[in-house]
DNA sequence: ATTATCTATAGATCTATAGATAATGC
DNA sequence: ATTATCTATAGATCTATAGATAATGC
């Protein structure tokens, strides 16, 4: 039997997940079969034998196999809206701005310990419950496209041509193939950054490459200097 | 109750759905609804429903409903997988190449009547039964691959600077997203050509667009052609 | 007393099969 | 006789709830 040095029953089987909590523990547990097996098919007995218990224990923590689903999106698209905003206000210049956005958000998406990424296309998200999550991803959307547009207006201004609409949504339709990539278990370890580059590439834009670097590095590391001290 | 023209016992409801044969009218509800509600969340129950039959009618057709899905794949990526192999050994030139085989992929994923490209990451495809589409889809993605590396080659053969490399996925990670888009509503009615155009952009290439639209359309009517007379 | 777990189960599915039935075809 | 459908149902789920139990905390 597991140790305990807790109130409550003790669980019939040890701890097997990361995570402080058991509420921690379930939602590893289930980010892994939903991204591996599907929300629909990942039944709560599933994901209670992953984590080591019986599977009423769950409803003690989510009232409902979607309140799990909810948490887990919860803590996914949130942080990466907030840093895309911040971003986007920075003095940096536009192309520096979309990379370390890219560059940003492909790294959450290509090293999180499981491929969240792919709940963002779930079918179940179509329902009323979900709708902050969809209109958060329409948010992302949008800044992702003002950015592109403010880059696209300066290559303008400089005379190239055959450049792309910025209502392409280039960018954030090359971030999303990561999720495709990881899939698929392609891809190479500094995918996040060769996406950033593809992006800007993507976009006409052809300046100094080491500066725009520099710039995108700087704004990254000034905002987890931001959220360390938050 | 429905008229009859034909052997078996008559339907309780009228026919609703396209498709000359039952099976037709089956694989046409199905796609609806595992491209809408995903695959797991769809019972036999709910297709029979949106056919005009009984649940059990269609294991008339069907002897599991994985082996709808199977059908419903079937159908849609050898096809595809075909018509990138002949553009391949066209005489045209890469960047034409390239072009026409994402106008036409594309033109498949955006105007098929439903978005049969979702299927293609669904959770169930990484089961042994499903392995033949998997392998297809990869075999697509290296003919992706190898005619993007053709037109890279030109490029940097003629001096062109700071190109991506061939196994950045950049052509069929585009076409994907053209699943994404649709998914989301986004996008204009000629997603498909943007497309082709922002993949060639994407590359690096910097000719003669006019001449390229040419020869990329004339490569497509001659698969058209093809086609028709096989 | 509170908490975290457990056992047990109700009620609602869902897939697939067995076998009856109502047409057409020969 | 053959075919396409129907009705009925077995057996296996699956989610969520009720209530018991075994720890710690006060």
């Amino acid at each position: 039997m597991a140790t305990t040095n807790s109130a409550g029953r003790p669980r019939l089987a040890d701890r097997r997940r990361p995570g402080e909590t058991a509420q921690e523990e379930i939602l590893d547990a289930a980010a892994e079969l939903f991204t591996t097996y599907g929300f629909a098919s990942t039944s709560t007995r599933k994901i209670a034998e992953a984590v080591g218990v019986r599977q009423a224990t769950l409803y003690h923590y989510f009232a409902t196999k979607d309140d799990i689903l909810e948490t887990l999106l919860g803590t996914s698209v949130a942080p990466t809206l907030e840093a895309a905003q911040q971003i986007r206000t920075a003095s940096a210049s536009p192309a520096a701005q979309l990379h370390a956005m890219v560059t940003y958000d492909g790294t959450q998406l290509w090293t999180g310990r499981w491929n969240i990424g792919a709940l963002y296309l779930l079918p179940e998200l179509r329902t009323e419950r979900f709708r902050p999550f969809v209109r958060m991803r329409e948010t992302l959307r949008s800044t992702y496209r003002d950015v592109a547009r403010d880059v696209l207006d300066l290559l303008a201004a400089a005379g190239k041509e055959n450049l792309p609409d910025a209502d392409e949504d280039i960018p954030l339709r090359f971030v999303e193939t990561l999720v495709n990539l990881r899939w698929d278990d392609a891809g190479h370890d500094d995918e996040p950054q060769r996406t950033a580059d593809a992006v800007i590439r993507a976009l006409g834009w052809g300046g100094d490459w080491e500066a725009l670097h520099a710039e995108s590095t700087a704004l990254l590391r000034s905002l987890r200097g931001n959220n360390a001290r938050a």
